[in-house]
DNA sequence: AATATTATTTATCGATCGATACAAAATTGT
DNA sequence: ACAATTTTGTATCGATCGATAAATAATATT
């Protein structure tokens, strides 16, 4: 049996996921350019050498928790493009648990990839495109699994699936504007089923 | 006739309006935390006194290019449901025209009041919250326009018209994500087309 | 021409920004 | 016990933030 790797050196004093969930809770609800290094090393409660140790920069720590976000996310969605269900449930289903997540009382109301240090200064120019970018690959995302449901012919052959995936991240999108507004979830629900009698047929 | 007032003292060597417009660019491009006062002084080609002096502070000068870009886009959007027609037409005539406008090419992607200034840090929480109050105002106008619709027979009685609204104005605001990130004017004209069909009966 | 009023330019204010230098403390390897 | 390595707390860096003081310039009023 290998013996556990031990780091040499003095061992960290805080809990590294603890800390990047802190400042993923702050950069998820004012944005990359609205949270200060002093913001930040006091909800992660450590100081500023150590949170430059052990994240490189405030850059490296947005895209650690922007990841660290989506990984969540996606625990919370789940994926039910890839469970053989009809692909109008799949997405009422997406739509509906999103919306759900969207309106979680002990977290920041929307979504930090879907309406995310949209605007930046110079400063945060870099954050933005990385969150810009993320929203697009769920937007491809989506073009793959309509796509993938017209090969199968559960959507007609003249199905325009890209406008259709732009359609519903358009709609996914506003919605993370709404409950950051402060919608609520039935009215985020509401909206959804709105939202899906726009399917094709 | 009454001579014109001439106001007393060194006259303003810069055109208000021409800088607000230079200003409204900036803020509509990079939010207000996004935009310096260094920045804005040389968009405006202005010193930061007479910024101070002409618009009061950062915070009045965002305040006034946010009412200065809601009369442009009101003109340009127009009113199109105080003019006698279907409601319907109505509505997918305003999400064209806005389209259009989210697009324009001399001008930021986007809407300045529908994804500005989103999140903030407690420097721009006031900036946030008057543009959050524009956007809610605008869905109250249509829930206005959609229930003057329903009183008129235009909508079944059981409509449920804050959803409807809330569900147009989750579009307009996913459009203006969309625009944001580089939709073309044609992805978002096909996007208001499938938005559309959502309209109940 | 003298005075009052306002705008402009230059220079700078204290506060805060993101990021680090440095030495003491805590661990592993020898 | 001692050296090597890493983290910690304190203190602070130069740059930039929003905002202003002071002196000068340009206008209207008298």
């Amino acid at each position: 049996m290998k013996p556990v790797a031990k780091r040499v050196g003095r061992p960290r004093s805080f809990d590294r996921v603890a800390a990047l969930e802190a400042a993923m809770v702050l950069f998820w609800r004012h944005g990359f350019e609205g949270v200060s290094i002093g913001d930040l090393t006091k909800a992660m409660s450590i100081n500023s050498p150590s949170l430059y140790a052990a994240f490189g920069s405030k850059n490296a720590l947005y895209d650690e928790a922007l990841s660290h976000y989506l990984f969540l996310l996606n625990e919370e969605l789940g994926n039910a493009f890839s469970q053989g269900l009809p692909v109008a449930v799949a997405m009422q289903m997406t739509l509906t648990s999103l919306a759900v997540a969207l309106t979680r009382e002990d977290m920041p109301p929307g979504c930090m990839i879907g309406a995310g240090s949209l605007r930046c200064g110079p400063n945060g120019r870099d954050a933005a495109e990385r969150t810009a970018n993320l929203r697009k690959a769920m937007q491809a995302q989506l073009v793959t699994s309509l796509g993938n449901a017209k090969a199968l012919g559960e959507l007609s052959d003249d199905t325009d699936v890209p406008s259709l995936a732009a359609y519903f991240a358009t709609v996914v999108e506003g919605l993370s504007i709404q409950a950051q507004d402060g919608a609520g979830r039935a009215e985020l629900l509401s909206v959804c089923a709105i939202a899906m009698r726009a399917w094709p047929i």
